[in-house]
DNA sequence: GTGAAAGCGCTAACAT
DNA sequence: ATGTTAGCGCTTTCAC
């Protein structure tokens, strides 16, 4: 390995000042043709920097922590995890993911974690959920993704539920449905969007002009159980429009329209949130699937930390609101949704 | 921060001795009193190593690279990911995890992790294919997961294609299917898996004196031109059971037996490989799943390649082909398929 | 402008 | 059985 000592050496200068030229802060302190030749000289051995030695020194790492408690075995997390990691990227840090399936093993990672220094995280639920922040995060500057803190203490970025679920209604309305249903989840688990985005179908409803039916509203939870119930739905209301909470939901619609005859982007109309990859390559020509901004979130809270621990205002990213252009409903290209900042008093120690 | 100079002071002995007894080096060495004392005022003032400073040191470090070169956004990824961190965390290391989008963009997160000293990777291009090996990854110890090298020089963990293959079709003729159909992918993409699977099928139908036809195998692509593929094989073979390739064809099958009013479960059986979520929520009181065993390729994986770097043998994982039995055809849960390693001279620099 | 020197926290060879 | 010492490669005063 090449150290600095050698290019001194080499170059007949010192460390100090190879190290100067090297970190670029030799402007008016170095004379230039000794920075040129330093510089020289370094790329010709090809020099690496020992990252673990200058962290030590300065003791400060350019790496952020992602912590996720649950298995990050979602399809959602890969999104999240490289979003976060492209942003880390272009700003100089890596990435170091960990996660456990209970509080004491993400414990246990976390604290390996800062044995290195790392002390700044990203804390993501994979789903927009409710959490509670695990305590050995709590005294770091932290970002939650994809989760809400039931404290309310730190800056989270979460998708949009409410404009999810007014845009994708919005969609239906100008598409020409008549009978719009939303079929929904039973509270327990995703309470959180499931809540927005049902307010958003109200909302547009009603800035529609449009009449709130609560026979239209079909909150399934899955299986034979959630067939029937959709089957009931089609029975009974006639809907021509469907907003559906997911890809299991909007299966339901599917298997249901097929053995009525019915035919989707003829009949009906399917507006589905969540963009798994099987929903992508089979109902694409018919469905508008609206993917969560799970890249986006990511990508965004790694922004944020960053321009939290280095106490600088970030050029912000690619607005993700910007990028959410909504096709028509025949159009095949799946639709990426908006996530929303929530600001929060960060904690920064110090 | 907590050093082992202050633990020195505190207990009034040397460095040396501290650090002795803290790595458990003290055996016959320091004396038991003296190393209980150091052992409470380590725990007393909470103790925590400087894991830069031992690696910079000891010139190792105990992370593993988890490279690759595909975005990291397929749903498998996660599985894999998680697989290979808590392998990691079993033995003591961390997972640091790079991907882009190109090959320069791999190769500058891998100088990143080399600048770390990171000296050990898996390499994984999330679905078995034929992958060329980044230079810069060449000269290392080096695992694959869920990956072949073109050039066949290292150690990989892949699916067992054929045995996935012979178990689907064999679980299908146990069944009591006469007319097993295959429904499976053109080739371009997972030419690997595409192989192997249909193999299995000839060989499972082979070894149960069932006569291989040409017209029951449906290779499809994607979208309306896949689902009139498989609409004509339910026309002109009326097959009664079906080998999916993953979860589009098995839902292709699904639309067609749909349109005809034919119930899976009852008038036609239906094994798919690959089990996104939404497949497990919706299809699986009806469908046996086979789920690819991505988090096993990835334990394994991360398994193999310390055992290299430690050069020893580690305690084998729960071999991932003790995981595997096949439950009944009509039974619920999803099936953790096997996979297997590939042993190749690995590539071990000094 | 440049270099000498100290030290980040730790390990390990060498003294005692 | 314990302490002294010399670094690992780098950054950062502080002299000159």
């Amino acid at each position: 390995m090449v150290t600095m000592k050698q290019i001194a050496e080499r170059t007949g200068v010192s460390v100090s000042t190879v190290s100067l030229v090297l970190n670029h802060r030799d402007e008016g302190r170095v004379k230039a043709d000794i920075a040129r030749k330093v510089r020289a000289t370094a790329q010709e051995l090809g020099y690496q920097p020992n990252a673990l030695a200058r962290s030590l020194r300065t003791n400060k790492i350019p790496i952020i922590g992602f912590v996720s408690e649950e298995v990050a075995t979602t399809p959602y997390a890969g999104g999240i995890i490289q979003g976060a990691q492209d942003a880390a990227r272009e700003l100089g840090y890596l990435l170091i993911t960990v996660s456990g399936d209970d509080a004491a093993t993400v414990e246990q990672e976390v604290l390996a974690l800062k044995r290195y220094g790392i002390d700044a995280f990203i804390y993501s639920a994979m789903s927009n959920r409710v959490v509670t922040i695990p305590q050995c995060l709590a005294d770091y500057p932290l970002v939650l993704a994809d989760a809400t803190d039931r404290d309310n203490r730190f800056p989270a970025i979460e998708p949009d539920e409410f404009r999810i679920g007014y845009d994708a209604t919005t969609r239906l309305i100008e598409a020409g449905c008549a009978n719009i249903a939303y079929v929904g989840c039973t509270t327990p688990g995703p309470i959180i969007a499931q809540r927005g985005r049902l307010e958003g179908y109200r909302a547009a409803l009603d800035d529609h002009g449009r009449e709130f039916n609560e026979a239209l509203v079909c909150n399934v939870d899955g299986n034979e159980e959630a067939l029937r119930a959709v089957e009931h739905l089609f029975a009974e209301q006639h809907p021509d429009g469907f907003f559906c909470f997911n890809d299991s939901r909007a299966w339901y619609v599917y298997e249901c329209a097929a053995r009525q005859g019915l035919i989707v982007g003829k009949d009906i109309s399917v507006v589905g949130v969540d963009n798994h990859r099987v929903i992508a390559e089979t109902f694409a020509p018919q469905l508008t699937t609206i993917a969560l901004p799970h890249y986006e979130m990511g990508y965004w809270a790694a922004d944020k930390l960053i321009s939290i621990v280095e106490h600088r205002d970030i050029a912000p990213m690619p607005n993700p609101l910007m990028l959410a252009p909504i096709p028509p409903l025949d159009g095949e290209e799946p639709v990426k949704m908006h996530c929303v900042l929530i600001e929060k008093e960060s904690v920064r120690p110090q």
